[in-house]
This record gives C-alpha cells, structure tokens and sequence, in this order.
DNA sequence: GCCACAAACCGAAACGTTTCGCTTTATGAT
DNA sequence: ATCATAAAGCGAAACGTTTCGGTTTGTGGC
C-alpha cells in the first residue's frame, strides 16, 4: 500500500512537499503534476490514521443517541452529518436503547475511538456520563434534551417544547375545547415535562386543571399513538395534541378506524413532518420542529468549538404550528360520547 | 494525556508488558494490580489510534445506504451495530441520498478513514463504486440488493423478494381477486424488479396480464404510498399490494379517508413491521422481511470475513406472510366503482 | 543447591503522517 | 549579471501502539 514516503520517492521531491500538497498547500507547478501522476500510478490514499496519530484530532465525531428508528433523530442526524461530511468529519453513531448504561457504555467506547467530539441527545439525566469527555477537553453538543448540570459546559441545541404546546394547547382553547387531550413522550424526559408545562400553563390561564385521564405518557412508536389515542376517545376529549411524528401517525390510525371525523367529531393537532401532514385528507394542523435546522445547528456548534472559537452556549430554536384543517370548534361533537 | 509509556515508567514495567496486559495477556498478579493502580492513578484510556496505525485495522465498519430516514434500514442498523460495537467495532455511516454519484464518494471517504470492511445497500447498480474496497482487499457485504458483477467477490444478505411477491399475490388470487394493484418502489431499484417478478409470474399462472395502471412505482415514502393508492383506487382495483412500511402507511391513510372498508371492499396486504399491523383495526396482512436477521448476518458474514474465514457467499432470506384481516374476497365490492 | 524449562518480561523498530527550523530555488529590480 | 527577497522544498523527530527476538525470573525435581 502506497504511503507519502513512496510518492516522494517517485517524484524526487521531499515528504514535507507532498505532505504540504495533500493538505493544499501551494507547490510548483511542475511538481504538483509529478506528484499527481505519482498518486495516480501508486494508487495511493491517504491515510488518515497516521494524520490522526500525529494532530490527535480524528476527524470523527461521536453521535449517541436513545433510539435511531425514529424519524425525528434520523431527520436530525442526516442534516448533522451532511454539514460534518463536508468538512471530512465521520460520524460514528452509538445507539444506546434509551438505555442510560449502555449510554456511558458508549460514550466510554467513542473515547477510545478519539472522537474529536461527541453529540448527544442523552437518556442520563445528570450528565455523569458525558464528564470524562469534557475532561479530555472534547467538545459536546446536547441536542432536544437540555442536562442543567452541564450548562455552560456544554453547547446545547433544543427547542421551545413548552412554548410549542403552549401554543398548541392554546389554539384548541380559542376554538372553545376545554376536554383536551394530550400524549406525552415517556414520563420521565425533558422534552414531555416540558410540553406538559406548556399544556397545563395554557389550561391555567383559562383556570382549567386537566383531569389524569387527558394526560398520557407514550413511548414514541405507532403503536403507543395508537394506544394512547384509545383511551383518549375513552375518556371523552374533543381534542387531541400529540407530540411526536410516530404516535401522531397511530393516533390517526386509531381515529380512521373509528370513524369518527376530524374535525368534526374530534380536533386534532399531530407533531414533526410536514409532508405527512400535507398528504392526509382533511390536512393536519401540525406543531413542526425545525429539523433540519438543529442538526445543522448542533453540527454547526460543533464545529465552532473545534476551531477554538467562542464558548458553549444553549440555541433555542422555536417551533411553529402548521395550519391545516383538522381544528375547529367542539360543537358539533357534543353527543359523541353518549353516541359511543 | 497518559500514555502506554507513563504506565510503565509509572509501574517499572516495560512497554510490551503493558500491551500484553491491556490485550488480556497474562501478567503476573502483583504486576497487574501494579499496572491497574497505575491506569487509574494516571486516568489512562487507551488509544485505538495508535494501535490502529501499526496494525493497520481500525476496527470501524463503513455503512453506506441510500437513505437514514428510513425505519427498514434504521432497523437493520440497529440488529447490525448490535453486533459488531459488542466486537469492538465502531460504525460509520454514510447516507449517500440515493445518489451514485454520492455513494462513490462515501466509499472513497471511508477509505481515507481506513474502515476495515464496508457495508453497503447499494445504489450505484454495477458495482463499480466498490472496486477500490475489493483491490484493497476489505471485505464487502451487500445487504437487499445485489450487483450481480460482484458475486463471488462480495458478501451479500438478499430476501426473497420474488417469492414474497408471489405469495403475496398468490394469497390475493386464491380469493379470487383479478384487479390486482402493485406500489412498488423505484422503478431501477433491484428489489422492485424481483418483486415485479414475483407479481406478474404469479397473474401469469392464472394467464393474466396486469394492465399499466394497476403496476406503480412509489418512492418508499408515506407521502407516496398515500398517492400511488390513490391512484390504485381510481384504477378500479378490488386489492393491493405495497412494498414498503412507509408506504403502506400512506396507502392505509388513503384508504381510510375515502372511508374505505377493508377487506369488505378492499383487500390489501401490507410490508414490514409487525407491530404496526398488529396495531391497525383491521389486523393487517403483511409481508414481513426478517429485518434483524439482515442486520446480524450482514454483520456476522463481515466478522468472519475479518477473521479471515470463508468465502463470499449470497445468503438469502425468506419472507412470511403474516395473516391479519385485511384480505377477503372480492365479492363484497363489486359495485364499489360504480358508487364513486 | 543445581539444572532444565517455562513463563514473564523487555526494548527497539516500525506503522504513515505532520511540523519545525532550515536550506535551496525562483523572481525581478537594478 | 547581481542581489535581495519571497517562495518552495527539505529531513528528522514525534505521535502511541504492537511485535520480534532475546533476556530475566520463577518453578520443581533431583
């Protein structure tokens, strides 16, 4: 296998010249295309593992998260590694089962890898598991999830989860639903208390206290949507928020199967995924994250540290809410339940 | 940052010690609680890099794939990292967006990271983009689609997907169904032509020629399923067929909002995910792939290739058809296209 | 206590790069 | 042609590990 050593055999020039050449630097005209044709003939790569060994910068970059079969993180991480790939970073993903164990497992396993940083949408909630990295000196990123011990420490990238169900809560409220349904992330994540801050600020404001029975906790999946929405109808709501792409989607499911109509008989307002929410007759009114943009941004973060410059700080990204045509008033649905 | 070198100054030990220790040699006892005093004391992590330059493997699995926002191959990712991080092994992935174009480049990218094998779900359809890996003597392993240039050299983790078309055909003639709609996935895509295969081989038998409309070609995305059922609809058929989890979302979604009832007028059987059909009144009839099991063989054909055992082989997997509610006969509907 | 033999241990060289401090070559004004 | 200056090129050492071939230490039978 060719290394640098053979190119400059070849070419009669010195290792520090090819060297300089690979990372751009300027060379003699006549040189570059000896040195050119050189690496073309010995079919050489350059190896970066002798590069890493060297700077002690492996140009990858470590992403754990709780679960990759979900929309929401893959969306995120095919926008981070689009902007990292372009600047010769890998990624290399940890998924960690939303298990907090084996999330220190893997932090531990990137650190023998030498990331040069690690992005994380953590399950551990007092950030323990992320000290040894900020020990080494290694940047990280938080992203969705924010870990207040780590503030300052680390960058963050999260978004307005309670203002979003504020909002949403609130645009069910002035069309006059006071039986309003939610369904949670897992109980115990950032995001849902978040959102569940948002939704009963919103009920405050107008002196309602939800019953348990509105609240649900899912699990993020179709089917935990399509369970949850279950009890809701059960317990008699007018409307439903719902605060992710997979259980808005089973939530769906449930309420096509009943037959029951949005939004005539029931107001609806799903989360993530514009194009869904465009493709669905009547078009779903939607609460949208921007994506893209904190994987962008978390990617961006990243790589500001990784120059040297600025220091760790928390971007907020806000949410919007898409209008569709499954909101309105709960006034005709008023004998639904007796009908049930 | 500590060294080999600083745990052997620290212990007296010598530098080949050291290694044999940390590669689960045998020491003697006093020296390794010596060496283990000293790891702690020093806050020692071992570093992949260097052992990575001398022994020019670096225990990193190149994953190129045309798409992450995906949940079959999130789900074959999954089964596969499994396996290969318990090794040791990292996982670098690469989501080429359907682009050849891309997909060399990824390729050529995970080289310079000097990955020991790749894992590829191919777009580029003659195999070329994989050359270099092959020269280079790094193992290779197809997953769901094979480049026919490459059998013998390759790897690959096929399923059956001829076979499971005609069953799934097959299961909706017995009912004595002839309308009989098809969404495939893109139209160049290796799989879709299988199961074209198995579709039009199965009509074949009962010598029927399906016309254009009911054959479509989707984009394995909800919003395309949603569409091409539409279309499905107009074109009269009394049952479908689609190949994909996303897209038989967007078919359900379809169907539910023109208020179809399935099976009394619609037959349909579905693809993937076992628990989204076990979820959706009426239980679903589907084909299920053994996603898991693509993930681990993949990755266990790369390990013994790695270990330097074997040869390249094609595994190929079965499908089953999972019996839900949602196929009958065509009967019921007749007159299903004279009501619209 | 001695010897033979096994088990532990040892250091140097090598893997492929980058980088430092210099030297050589090219340029162009005179 | 000469000289000053800028541009380009140079080799050695270093990064942290593994491994080869050889040395030291330990063990047990006599």
């Amino acid at each position: 296998m060719a290394t640098i050593k053979d190119i400059a055999q070849r070419t009669g020039l010195g290792l520090a010249t090819i060297s300089k050449y690979l990372n751009g630097g300027h060379v003699l005209d006549r040189n570059r295309v000896k040195i050119e044709a050189a690496i073309r003939e010995l079919g050489y790569t350059y190896n970066e593992i002798g590069r890493s060994l060297k700077t002690s910068r492996s140009r990858t970059i470590g992403v754990v998260i709780p679960e990759l079969r979900n929309l929401f993180i893959t969306t995120i991480i095919t926008a981070m590694e689009d902007i990292l790939r372009r600047q010769g970073y890998g990624v290399l993903i940890c998924d960690c089962r939303t298990d907090p164990e084996q999330e220190a497992e893997a932090v531990r396993f990137l650190l023998g890898k030498r990331v040069d940083g690690i992005i994380n949408m953590a399950v551990g909630r007092d950030g323990d598991h992320l000290l040894p990295v900020l020990e080494r000196g290694l940047p990280v990123v938080l992203i969705d999830r924010m870990i207040p011990a780590l503030e300052e420490k680390a960058d963050a990238v999260l978004v307005d989860n309670a203002g979003a169900a504020r909002a949403a809560t609130e645009a069910l409220l002035r069309q006059g639903h006071r039986e309003i349904g939610i369904i949670l992330g897992p109980r115990e994540v950032f995001t849902s208390r978040q959102r569940l801050l948002g939704y009963t600020a919103a009920l405050g404001e107008q002196a309602l206290v939800p019953p348990e029975r509105n609240i649900l906790y899912g699990d993020y999946t179709v089917e935990g949507g399509y369970a949850g929405m279950r009890l809701l109808l059960a317990a008699g709501v007018s409307a439903v928020f719902v605060t992710n792409y997979e259980m808005t989607l089973g939530a769906i499911l449930a309420v096509n199967e009943r037959g029951i109509h949005i939004p005539r008989e029931l107001s609806f307002i799903g989360f993530d995924n514009l194009e869904l929410s465009r493709a669905i007759r009547p078009r779903l009114t939607i609460v949208t994250q921007p994506l893209r943009e904190i994987g962008e941004a978390a990617a961006e973060l990243l790589l500001e540290r990784l120059a040297g410059e600025g220091s760790p700080r928390v971007v907020t990204l806000s949410t919007a809410i898409l209008d569709g045509d499954s909101v309105a008033g709960p006034s005709f649905n008023q004998n639904r339940n007796v009908s049930r």
